[in-house]
Order: structure tokens, then sequence, then C-alpha cells
RNA sequence: GCGCCCGUAGCUCAGUGGAUAGAGCGCUCGCCUCCGGAGCGAGAGGUCGCAAGUUCGAAUCUUGCCGGGCGCGCCA
């Protein structure tokens, strides 16, 4: 429990209670929120306008009962409250609600804000999935950031999650990348539709008797290299793959998976043959055409793939699938969920989240992009150029589906002007103010604040304390929005508002020399939080949260 | 033509039914006897693309337009 969660329960028993006197109906959950200006107390709510329909009272009237009932149940630890515009219910609380609320946080320590997840899941994330036929792109590195920042939030969140890369290592693209290596290598000009970037010469170079070499065969030993590169590349990122999931071993066993997954569509009856080819009936499921698995020529198609690993992540038992796909793949959504269904499967569980573009921007100049055409700049040369944090806090800002221009010129700068600096400065900046209290004091006055001797003093909370105690026991909610919702770029925002809370805070209360003594140590311990919150807020989002800078 | 996403401050973007629509950057003005100035404060800046509808209440939901991105293959 936290003390947001007890707030939001007395207010949903206090709805109920003047619920039963007079109707039955269950509304929708009341609110429970920080409103807009100071002037509306600490939270407020719109319990009252929701209940009047069932009620059959003016809002007004409601709320003014609601608070009486919320009065008896929260006794001293509201103040007062009011009644407001339509029908709010303003709520003001306690000095010590607030100094208990703090105590909370800290007494949860890393789980604070964890295991909100119900029911919880097994859960897999596919995301990345970049064709290993050349370097991890900068534009790939938002996939990167966005999937495994959403996984990090999804296991904090109380899900069990598992990490996985999908790597097309079979197919025509990858022939090509073969029939490009031979190329280079006896100094010809790579076939058409193949690759250029310079990247493929090193390839043909590292592998001997390039030139001679049957072009599968070179094509496999090409993939290798590029996969082991990508790995590297990634990990660099701080993204971690629990498994590469490899589009051959699809092909490999007795049966293969493309071979069970045939069965099992077969099974449910939504195969057949026409023109010599095998379909799938997705239409049946709401697809606007039916899709080939098995060409006319025997050969299988890149949705045969698809469904055949569908099917074996559903037979490990993952509860739920999330795939991260780029926008230029939106129009395989409805089939891939259509397979899901004609497998037997579930298609609500077949999440498939879909990244718009993201742009890098220099001097107002977007760069072009072309992975083919060997016109691009890969993740490495953006880390190079701006960071890890940097281009991973850039990239999570923004919801997924905004395309975004990430200006090149404001990553890179090291000052205010950069908010991913801003948030770790906060949190370098509080570092060295516990420093200079010194680790003796900060024990003392954690231990001070959990057997709730700090807030027994007389001296008031300054606004800016209690501002800050607000934003912290806000994270809770904000991981569990930031999970249901698959919104990383929220945990985001939060960061950069707790930093600018905190900062407000550093500026109106003096921490270090504080007096009484007590009210020194309730700040060290708020700084404490605020700084351990700032750190996880930033740890969602794999990014550093550094004490010195 | 059909489908998906987007249209909010000069720029990049938050805000999936509530009160006077927010943040960062940029711009203007101000602040370094002070625990980190890599900082802080104040200000200017909006027909939330347009138009209807739903309701006590719409940036948010519905429909239709307009504008932009992407996709519509027995390619991957």
């Amino acid at each position: 429990m936290t003390p947001l969660r007890d707030l939001r329960t007395a207010v949903e028993d206090a709805s109920a209670a003047l619920r039963s006197d007079e109707a039955k109906q269950p509304g929708a959950l009341p609110a429970v929120e920080r409103p807009k200006r100071d002037g509306f107390g600490d939270y407020s709510t719109n319990a009252a306008m929701l209940l009047a329909p069932s009620v059959g009272k003016p809002p007004r009237e409601i709320a003014e009962r609601l608070g009486e009932e919320l009065s008896n149940r929260l006794g001293d630890s509201l103040v007062r409250f009011e009644v407001a515009g339509p029908g709010f219910l303003n709520l003001f609380l306690a000095d010590d609600w607030h100094a208990t609320a703090l105590a909370e946080v800290l007494a949860a320590g890393d789980a604070f804000g964890a295991g909100g997840a119900d029911p919880a899941e097994r859960i897999l994330v596919e995301f990345v999935s970049a064709n290993p036929t050349g370097p991890v792109v900068a534009a790939s590195g938002r996939h990167a950031a966005f999937g495994d920042a959403l996984a990090r939030i999804l296991a904090h969140h109380g899900h069990e999650v598992a990490r996985e890369y999908y790597l097309n290592d079979a197919g025509s693209q990858i022939r090509k990348l073969g029939e490009s290596v031979r190329a280079r290598a006896r100094g010809e000009a790579v076939p058409e539709g193949g690759y250029e970037g310079d990247y493929v010469l090193d390839i043909a170079n590292a592998l001997p008797n390039a030139a001679e070499e049957d072009p599968d065969v070179l094509a496999q030993a090409a993939v290798a290299l590029m996969y082991e590169r990508i790995k590297v590349t990634l990990l660099r990122f701080g993204v971690h793959f629990d498994r590469f999931f490899s589009e051959k071993t699809l092909y490999e066993g007795d049966p293969t998976p493309v071979q069970r997954a045939y069965a099992e569509l077969e099974r449910h009856g939504h195969v057949y043959r026409s023109d010599g080819a095998l379909w799938l009936r997705t239409t049946a499921f709401g697809d606007d055409k039916d899709r080939v698995l098995e060409r006319s020529n025997g050969e299988p198609t890149y949705f045969t793939s698809d469904v055949a690993y569908l099917e074996d992540k559903r037979e490990r038992g993952f509860q739920r699938q999330i795939d991260v796909f780029g926008a230029d793949h939106h129009g395989y959504v409805a089939r891939l969920k259509a397979a899901m269904e004609a497998l037997g499967g579930d298609p609500s569980t077949l999440e498939i989240l879909v990244m718009q573009f993201v742009h890098l921007v220099e001097r107002g100049e977007r760069a072009a992009m072309s992975k083919r055409r060997g016109i691009f700049n890969t993740l490495d040369e953006l880390i190079d150029d701006i960071g890890v944090d940097a281009a991973r806090f850039f990239m999570l800002q923004r919801s997924h589906d905004t395309t975004v221009d990430l200006d090149l010129d404001l990553a890179r700068e090291q000052t205010n002007e950069n908010p991913v600096y801003y948030v770790q400065y906060a949190h370098a900046r509080i570092a060295s103010v516990l420093a200079r209290a010194g680790e003796a004091r900060v024990a003392e006055a954690l231990a001070a604040v959990a057997a709730g001797a700090a807030s027994e003093g007389t001296t008031a909370l300054e606004p800016a304390e209690r501002a800050l105690i607000k934003k912290l026991i806000a994270f809770p909610d904000e991981v569990a929005e930031a999970a249901e919702r698959r919104a990383p770029h929220r945990i985001a925002a939060y960061a950069l508002e707790l930093a600018q809370d905190f900062t407000a805070f550093y500026r109106d209360c003096r921490v270090v020399g504080a007096e009484p003594a007590s009210v020194e140590s309730f700040r060290i311990a708020l700084s404490v939080a605020a700084q351990r919150t700032i750190a996880q807020a930033l740890g969602l989002l794999g990014v550093s949260a550094p004490t010195s800078m």
C-alpha cells in the first residue's frame, strides 16, 4: 500500500457509503488527482460528479456529504475540504500525512513503485529485430531504447518479462547480402537491390576466398559477423536480449516449427490451396486479403516464418506477446493478429506497438537514410556523438506513435538546455549534499524519520517540501500507467518533473545546517528519497544516475 | 482509392471526459557573500487543423472534411 492508494481507497469507500443510501449502481471509479492549482488543495476528486446521476442530487451537495464522510474516515489527516466548481471535492492534508508518506516511501526502498501488476503475466517483448544485413542504424536505437525500457518497466510493475530479437538469418535479403559481398570481393558493382555500404567491403575483406565462395555460404558467414557486431552495439547501448531467435531454426528439426504451425492452422481449418500456393484465410479474422504461406514454387514466405515464430512463442508459454514494429510494417498488424486467431489463440494477447520514425536533425536539417544505399547513421556513431544517456533519454521522451525529430545540437549540449543532464545533475547534487551531511548523520536522519520522530516537530512544512513529497508518492502510479499503457515516455516526463521539484526544494529549503535538528533530519531523509526515486526512474529508462558529473 | 498513425506555443512534444490547456528549447527582463550557477525567478507567446454531433462538461469520444507520414506483392 502507498499513501496515495490509501487515500484513493478512502474516497472509494466514502463514495460507496453514499451510494448505498440511495442507489446501487457502481459507476466509474472516481479519480483522485493532483489539481492544477495549489489553491485547489493537495488532492481533488470528481467522485461527487460521477455519483450525481445515480444519487439524483446536485453534485455540489453530494460533494459536501462526501467531504464529511471522508473527514470521519481520515481524522486529523484531513485538515479541511472544499467543494469547488461544478462539484469537485478538494482535500487539504496535514503535514503529518505528508511526513508519514515520506516514511513509507523510504521504507519501500528499491521496491518503491513495484509490483502493481494485476494479474502478473509472463510477457515476451520482441524488438529491434533488424535484418542482420548491416550495422544497427540510429533509427533502430529508438526501438532498442523503447523495447528495453518497456521491458524494465513491465518487470518493475511485477510481470515476468523476456526480451527477444528475431534474427532474420534466412530468406532472400540474406542471399542478396551474400551476393553483394562476393561482388565487392571481386571489385564488381553489387547486384540490383544489393547492399552498397562500405561495411560490405569490410565483410568481404574479412572473409577469405570471398571472391570465389558460394553466395549462400558467404551470406551465412556475413550474417554471423553482422550478428556479433549488432550484439556488441546493443550491449553498449545498455540493451541485453535474453535470446536472439534465429529464423533459420524455424525450418530445422523434425517436425520443424513451421510444420507444427501448419498443422495447427490446418487443425483449425484455415488453410487452403489455390493457384498452386498454400494460403491462410486471414480474411476470416478481419484481414483485408488472404495471405500466402507457401508460394507455388514451394518456397515459404516471410509471413510463414512470422506465423511459426508466433506459434513457437505460444508453445513456450508466454501469456502475452508484445512486438515492437517499425511504422513501415504496420500493414502486418492485421494479418498477424488474424494468424494468432487462426492458430486458436486470443488476438488480444498479441500486442503490436508501431514505432513511428525518428529523424536525426542537425542545424535544422534531417539526415537522409537508406540501409541498402549505404546512407545512414549507425547507432554506434550516434552514441559516439551524444552518448548513451542522451540518446536513450531523447528517444524515450516521446510517445512511440509520434514521429520524432531528434535535435543533435541540443542532445550534444552538456548544459541546462539538455533535459537529461538536468535530471542527472539533480541526482549528483543530492549526492553532494548528502556527502556534506556525512554518512552517520544521514543514517541517523533516516532512523528518525522512520521512527516518526522528525514528523513531530512543530515546524510547519514548507510548500516546496510538500510538493516534493507529493511528487515522490506519485511514482507508483506513474510506473503503473507507463506499464499498462506501454508508455515509457511518461517515466521520462516524471523524472524531469521530479528533478524540478527537488531543485525548487533545494532552492527554498536549507538542508545541511537546518534547525532544529528534526527539520534537518526530515530534509536529509527527503533528499534521500528524492535521490533514490530519481535513480529508479532513470534506471527504468536505462539512463545512468551519476553521483558526480 | 483503401487502411494505420499524426495535426496542441516560434521549434520539439506532453496531456485517452473535468476547474484558468502544460513542459523543454528559443525569446525578453532579473538573480552568483548562500549545502554543486551544469542553476534559479518573472514575462511575452494558443481559434488545441476545420466543421458538425454526443453531455452538466470535449484537446480528449463519434462522423465528415483539410494537411502530413507510412503501408497496400506468391518481396523482406
